[in-house]
DNA sequence: CCATGTACCTGAAGGC
DNA sequence: TGCCTTCAGGTACATG
């Protein structure tokens, strides 16, 4: 489910709850969501601070820290104390906090996994640069399209060079910077990577201003879906007419997954 | 190095 | 009303 403005937006609300509650407990419900691979015990630490790098949260607490990623289904959810209770059918582990509120991940399809850890490093090192990291630049990003042959759509969705692009942003930003999907990473001009670089910035933007896509499961801190999926050009939109062109959105499986494009207005770098 | 398939899971939707 | 298949915002791992 959630890709990076999903998941910006959950940081940015954990942001304003969490730190300086202190956990009193934790309760898993379902063994595989929650790795505990620290030494240090979490029970007494409080939240330090929120990041997040890709698709990954992360929650520093004094002596350790948590990581969190929702894979497909996966909600982080924060219950405050004495509020209704927040909706949670799936739930498959809570943290407790001493003040009474406390944070649920909430998976149907259990695929989710928290990561208790000394040191985030280490679960971070294969993982590609923020996709909104200020640092990035067009140059650095065609710089590392000529390192790769892999095709665009994999490329992005890999992870290892960009973090933080998922399904849904991948194919808009291929629309709307006209690159098709199968194109070679290589061979795209520097042109073209400039226009992917801008699109994927300014459609990962957008999307965070309007609190993510909410498709079927994601729901932010607070349980509310986003709104961004009232705006997709290509995404779950076949057969519907190309905005630029009126030709029919094509859905075809491409590198594994789902991928919407407009065979005319796409161009094949290969 | 790269592409493809499978596994991990549940539930919704569509075909018959 | 079933029953069966396919598909889903992701990633890790095995195999050519």
């Amino acid at each position: 489910m959630p890709e990076l403005p999903e998941v910006e937006t959950i940081v940015r609300e954990l942001k304003s709850y969490l730190p300086g509650r202190k956990i009193k407990n934790v309760t898993v419900l379902w063994d595989k969501t929650f790795l505990n691979l620290s030494p240090v015990k979490i029970e007494d630490q409080s939240v330090q601070s929120l990041g997040r790098r890709g698709k990954y949260i992360l929650i520093y607490l004094e002596r350790s820290v948590l990581i969190v990623h929702l894979r497909m289904t996966g909600q982080l959810l924060f219950q405050q104390k004495g509020s209704g209770v927040i909706r949670a059918d799936h739930l498959r582990v809570a943290f407790n906090f001493q003040d009474g509120s406390a944070l649920l991940f909430n998976d149907v399809r259990k695929f989710g996994r928290i990561y208790h850890l000394q040191n985030a490093d280490e679960k971070l090192q294969k993982v590609g640069i923020d996709a909104v990291d200020p640092t990035l630049t067009a140059s650095g990003f065609y710089r590392m399209l000529q390192s790769s042959k892999m095709n665009i759509k994999a490329f992005l969705l890999s992870q290892r060079f960009v973090a933080g692009m998922g399904n849904i942003y991948v194919d808009e930003s291929l629309f709307r910077s006209k690159i098709h999907p199968a194109s070679v990473s290589d061979k795209i001009k520097r042109s073209a990577a400039k226009r992917l670089f801008d699109e994927m910035q300014a459609v990962l933007s957008f999307a965070i201003e309007h609190m993510g896509s909410t498709i079927s499961d994601y729901r932010d801190a607070n349980g509310k879906v986003g709104n961004a999926q009232n705006f997709f050009y290509v995404y779950q939109q076949q057969g519907t007419p190309c905005v630029t062109c009126g030709n029919p959105i094509k859905k075809i499986k491409h590198a594994g997954r789902g991928t919407h494009f407009c065979e005319t207005c796409q161009k094949l770098y290969v």
